[in-house]
DNA sequence: ACGCTACCAATCGTCCTACATTCCGACATC
DNA sequence: GATGTCGGAATGTAGGACGATTGGTAGCGT
C-alpha cells in the first residue's frame, strides 16, 4: 500500500517521534508535517521560529529551510517579516483544490490501463473504508485519502500522485477547521464503492467510472463549500 | 558590509541584475530560475554553494533556503553531503512529463467553459508562436510552451496553472541536452493552430480538441523519447 | 475620552564563524 | 593492480550578531 508514495508523503497516521534520519532538515520536515495533518497547529496560527526550534531540537537555519518546503506546499504561508501561519485556504482555494482534483482524477481513471495491482490498490482501500466506517473522522478521512490516492495511481504517474497527495494534504487544513465531518466521510465511503464497481467492470465503463467521480467531486466541493461560507 | 543596496551589484555577463526585492531569499530563487532556464548550468552540473553565494551575493543561509525550494521544484537534485546537481530527468522521468500532462492538459479542454478571455489568451499564444517561426529554438520553445500554459489555463485552476508551468519548466531540462529542436518546435507550431481551430468552433467540439492535444501530446512525447533515449 | 506619535520589545531577515561529518582523490602499502 | 589510509574540500548544522520591520504601548495634545 505504501507503493511509491513520493518523497514528500505527509504519512497518515503514521507513529510521531520519527528516528532522525540523515538530513536533519528533511527530518524537520516530515516531523512538521505531522504536526500539521495532526492539527497541533491549527490553520491560522502563527509558527514562532523559536518555539519550533526548541520543539524540534534543530537550529534556526535548519528549521528554516523546512519551513521553506513546507511553505512551497503551501501548508504554510509567509509572510515577510511577520512569519509563517499555517495555511487557512480561502472559499475561493478550496475551490481550486476541487477544480484540480476534477482536472486529475477522472483523467486518471480515464488513462488506466487495466494494470490489475493498481486496481488492487483500490480494492483494498474502499476495504479500509469500509472497516473504518465506525472509527472516527481521520480514520475516515485518512481511507478517503487513500482511495483517491489509489484511484490518481491508476493512471501510474509518480507526479500526479505527488500532485493529488499535496492536494489532499492541503484540503486537511480546511477540514481542521470544519466540524462534524464523520458523516460527511461516511457518506462518500459508498461512492467509492460504487466507483470501483464501475471501475471493476472493465475498460468500456471507465467512463461511466470518471463521471461518477467528476460528480463526486461536484457535490464534495458544493457541501464543503456551503459549509465552509458559514463558519466564523 | 554595504548589505542591501539595490543599485549597486557588480553582476556578471548580461545586465540581469534584477532588482532586489524585499525578500533575498525568493529574489535568489527567480535568479537562479532564470539562470537554469537559461541553461547556464546544464543538467548534471553540480553547483557549489561557495561559488553561488559569491555569484548571487548571497549569504550561503540564504542561498541554500533558495536551493531547497528549487530542489523541490525538482529543477535541482540534492544528494546529502554531495551538493545539489543540475536535474537531469530520466527517460523514464520525461515520459511521467507527459503522462501528467496528458491528464491535464486535455481534461483543461474539456472543462473549459467558454469564457472568452480564456481563449483569447490561447489565440494570443498561437499568433506569438507563429510570429516566432523564424526565430531560433528559444523563442518557439517559449511561444509553445505559452500555448500550452494558455490552454490549460482555461480550466481556470491557479493550481493546474502552476503544476504545468512546473512540469514545462522541468521539460526545459530536457531540452537542454537535446540538439536541433528548433524542428521539433517548428512542427508543432500547426498542430497549436489546428487545436485552436476546434477550441473556437464551440464546446461540442471539446472531446475532439482534447483528443487532438492527447495525440499531439503523444507524438512529441515518443519523438522526444526516442531521441533521449540515443543520447551519450 | 479620543486619536496621534514616538518609543520599545519581540521577531524576522541576513550574514558570519565554527566545527563535525562526509566524500573523494592522492598516496602509500602489500 | 587491489586495497587501505590520509588529508583537503565541501556540505550539514549550530549558534551568535545585528539591522530592519512590526505590533503594541505609553504618553502627549486637543
Amino acid at each position: 500500500m505504501t507503493a511509491h508514495i513520493p518523497s514528500a508523503a505527509p504519512e497518515f497516521g503514521a507513529a510521531r517521534a520519527t528516528a532522525r534520519p540523515t538530513s536533519l532538515t528533511e527530518w524537520s520536515v516530515r516531523e512538521l508535517r505531522t504536526l500539521l495533518a495532526e492539527g497541533a497547529y491549527p490553520p491560522g496560527s502563527r509558527l514562532s521560529e523559536e518555539e519550533l526550534c526548541t520543539r524540534l531540537q534543530v537550529s534556526r537555519n535548519t528549521l528554516r529551510e523546512a519551513l521553506r518546503i513546507l511553505t512551497h506546499e503551501r501548508l504554510l504561508i509567509h509572510e515577510h517579516n511577520r512569519g509563517v501561519y499555517v495555511r487557512r485556504p480561502s472559499a475561493e482555494e478550496l475551490a481550486d483544490l476541487y477544480r484540480v482534483r476534477r482536472l486529475i482524477e477522472p483523467s486518471a481513471i480515464r488513462e488506466f490501463d487495466g494494470t490489475p495491482s493498481r486496481l488492487n490498490r483500490v480494492v483494498a482501500a474502499v476495504a479500509e473504508g469500509e472497516a473504518a466506517r465506525g472509527a472516527d473522522g481521520r480514520a475516515l478521512g485518512t481511507a478517503n485519502v487513500h482511495f483517491h490516492l489509489a484511484v490518481t495511481a491508476l493512471a501510474g504517474s509518480a507526479r500526479a500522485d505527488e500532485l493529488v497527495l499535496r492536494v489532499l494534504t492541503e484540503l486537511r487544513l480546511v477540514f481542521h477547521v470544519m466540524p462534524d465531518l464523520d458523516d460527511f466521510h461516511r457518506r462518500f465511503l459508498v461512492r467509492n464503492r460504487e466507483i470501483l464497481a464501475l471501475l471493476e467492470r472493465g475498460p468500456q465503463a471507465k467512463p461511466d467510472a470518471a463521471e461518477a467521480l467528476t460528480r463526486y467531486l461536484h457535490d464534495a466541493e458544493a457541501e464543503l463549500l456551503s459549509r465552509y461560507r458559514s463558519l466564523p
